[in-house]
DNA sequence: CCTCTTTAGATACTAGGTATCAATTATGAG
DNA sequence: CTCATAATTGATACCTAGTATCTAAAGAGG
């Protein structure tokens, strides 16, 4: 009687099923509250959260999970590392440095004008990361949040 | 008899007083340390170099220098931060995944592609991080080092 | 030289993450 | 279903990267 997560958790587990990793139990319980999560989050944040999963468990669950391409790493604008279910393929994020909402931008022509700037460097480029930051839409029509 | 590091180190410690800083035993040992790296390196790496001064030192005074724009941060592939001396302005960096060396993008077009990208999503840029990785000339010139 | 403010360094703590290893569990063969 | 094996777990310890706190020391200026 395995309690079944909502459709995400599901993905989140066949995902690591593709890449021959088992299906146990303390996954599980990670992947649900990982599909529960609407902003990204921080490893820490998921940890305290499951506090029957051991520590080590937690941490290499969202490892071989970004590995399996079914999370992606966001570097926040202070520095820290949060995690958030990806949409697979290569993207980057408009982090909103308000709400913290997040968007993905696929498909944009940035890798076109890294490859024409790296050229005129002699450099062959295998891979870059990007965030950007910003306000969202919501938060623009909102007045700044200033004191 | 204030040991006077080479003119890079006096740069760094420039860059501090400029900021109201004050002029420091150990934050020019810092700073020699720091001027004599031709790569960038990894604060813990730093530390280990400098036994004399205290940790909590190492680690303020390369929080200040990056505040000061005297040093950036780089983020490797691997996820790790390290640290560079800086030329001061926004820029990114192109960093060689095979020898470690890296090159600064001034002035690409980059930032106007990501307004209009973003503008798309409704967003209003305020900031942005890039990193790309690739091989440099050198590299390229060599055999790639597979087994 | 005295005072005031900054700084240093020790310590402890938060956070993220990896290595190790004995005990447990999933899975596939029979 | 049962067994054997390989993967996984969770405890522990350890490493890196920082930050907070606090006392002592040091710098700057009058």
């Amino acid at each position: 009687m395995r309690k079944r997560g909502n459709p995400l958790s599901e993905q989140l587990m066949d995902a690591l099923e593709e890449r021959g990793y088992r299906d146990t139990a303390p996954r599980r319980t990670v992947a649900r509250a990982i599909a529960e999560k609407e902003r990204h989050f921080a490893a820490e944040e998921l940890r305290a959260q499951l506090p029957g999963i051991g520590r080590a468990t937690v941490y290499r669950s969202l490892k071989i999970l970004v590995e399996a391409g079914a999370l992606c790493r966001v570097l926040l604008e202070d520095g820290n590392l949060h995690y958030q279910l990806s949409h697979r393929g290569h993207h980057h994020h408009l982090l909103c440095v308000e709400c913290g909402v997040s968007e993905d931008l696929m498909g944009c022509d940035i890798e076109d004008r890294l490859e024409s700037v790296a050229d005129a460097h002699h450099f062959q480029v295998s891979g870059h990361w990007l965030e950007v930051y910003g306000r969202c839409q919501t938060c623009r029509a909102e007045p700044p949040s200033s004191g």
